[in-house]
DNA sequence: CTGATGCTTCGACGGCCATCGAACTATGCA
DNA sequence: TGCATAGTTCGATGGCCGTCGAAGCATCAG
């Protein structure tokens, strides 16, 4: 419960401290964590990290559910997500150019999770695919399904109706950590990464944001959604 | 310039000490300020504000100025302001409903600027009546102009397309400080802005982020924009 | 040159807070 | 019932950093 109303300074102060700033990002990956997994993450003590969670509950940051003697915590809302999103893409476009972006790993580099959708060279690449192919336009960060994309859309079974009644916004260009250009976020870059996963093209790497294709996935994403080549 | 490339702890860490956090939403306000003029703002002494506008500057949070004896300072660009944007947001959408929201000051409460768009209750009138009228489609944060939006906009000498091509988003909905609803952000919110203050409806009052609307001034806004009336 | 103003550097002080050991409670498993 | 594990509370320690006084540059006005 919330007991001081955190005032701006304040939760950036909370989101300041590196390993208050571990467990967030690994909350970004969407999944519930439990306490020692955040711990684990930031690489600190369990006592530590308790009081973090606490501070960052009390913030109103997080949502915890209790299970058995297990204390799962979550992102509080999609406005925090927001928040760690616009801040990561900060840290990302006041990077110089000349250093290596992004983490180092080729699996997370090839496919991840960015909070609740597809990131990475591959999300990149459906990306650009879009709006090659007159799916999405694309007006800064702001993106929108043109009439050609709703139906392609809903060919796939999506429900484009319903996703735009939910609360987020339906398509969102989200800047890539390591690719440093666009990737879909929004209620349909949700809705497209449990499609695929759904349709056991990928599979999530336990313990990690990194999203594993199999040879025939890979295969069948490149026949059902329009992927720009890697030479672009 | 930069030293270090900040990562998300740091850029978080330095908005989150009050008086460095003061001094960024000063410059929300768009105007480029003094050293002094900031240290005024935070409340602390000259040689303090000069420590953390030094920080401030190496991360690349603000731009700086020199003009003669005195340094101009603001903030690096619009990125910073939408990073700003969002953890004011996110505080407001924290703080519990039932305490009194927002800055005191009736004027401020009535017309103000938000980075550089308008903001107050007018800019959350004149929101509400663009929707109404069917200028603009909502869905969340995310605004687009509707076709009968767009001959609106032109007709006041608006060129429409050029904004569009412009890096920031034309259109978006800015949750306001004080009011709790959506103004209108974004390229177009700036344009409007920049219109009703051309034709002299509206002054800045100095040192302050207050709009004064002479009477003759809001009657015309009232006549040439869609306000939609108090009582809603 | 002289004085005034804007801003910076240096150094010392002081407070806040992240950290972890130790001890404690709560849940699950056998 | 007893042991193991998850998580918390308390207290002591230590480091980081915001703060301002004093002194030092730079710029401008006369």
């Amino acid at each position: 419960m919330h007991t001081l109303t955190p005032s701006l300074p304040q939760i950036a102060a909370l989101i300041g401290e590196p390993a208050r700033a571990s467990m967030l990002t690994a909350l970004m990956a969407g999944k519930a964590l439990t306490a020692t997994e955040l711990a684990l993450e930031a690489d600190i003590s369990s006592q530590t990290a308790s009081s973090h969670l606490a501070k960052l509950l009390n913030a109103g940051l997080l949502q915890v559910l209790k299970q058995g003697r297990h204390k799962y915590f979550r992102l509080h809302s999609a406005e925090v997500a927001a928040l760690l999103e616009s801040l990561l893409n900060l840290s990302v476009s006041l990077t110089p150019l000349n250093v290596s972006t992004g983490p180092q790993d080729p699996a997370l580099r090839f496919a991840r999770v960015c909070y609740d959708h597809l990131a990475g060279e591959l999300g990149v690449r459906l990306y650009a695919g879009l709006l090659t192919e007159g799916l999405i336009t694309e007006q800064d960060t702001q993106a929108s399904l043109t009439e050609k994309g709703v139906r392609f859309f809903e060919g796939k079974g999506c429900d484009v109706e319903r996703l735009r009644r939910s609360k987020r916004p339906l398509c969102r260009a989200c800047l890539d950590w390591s690719e440093r250009r666009h990737h879909l976020a929004g209620s349909l870059g949700y809705w497209l990464l449990q499609d695929v996963m759904s349709k056991g093209w990928v599979t999530r790497q336990p313990d990690s944001r990194a999203l594993l294709f199999s040879p025939s996935g890979k295969r069948a994403l490149c026949k059902h959604y329009p992927l720009q080549t890697r030479a672009c």
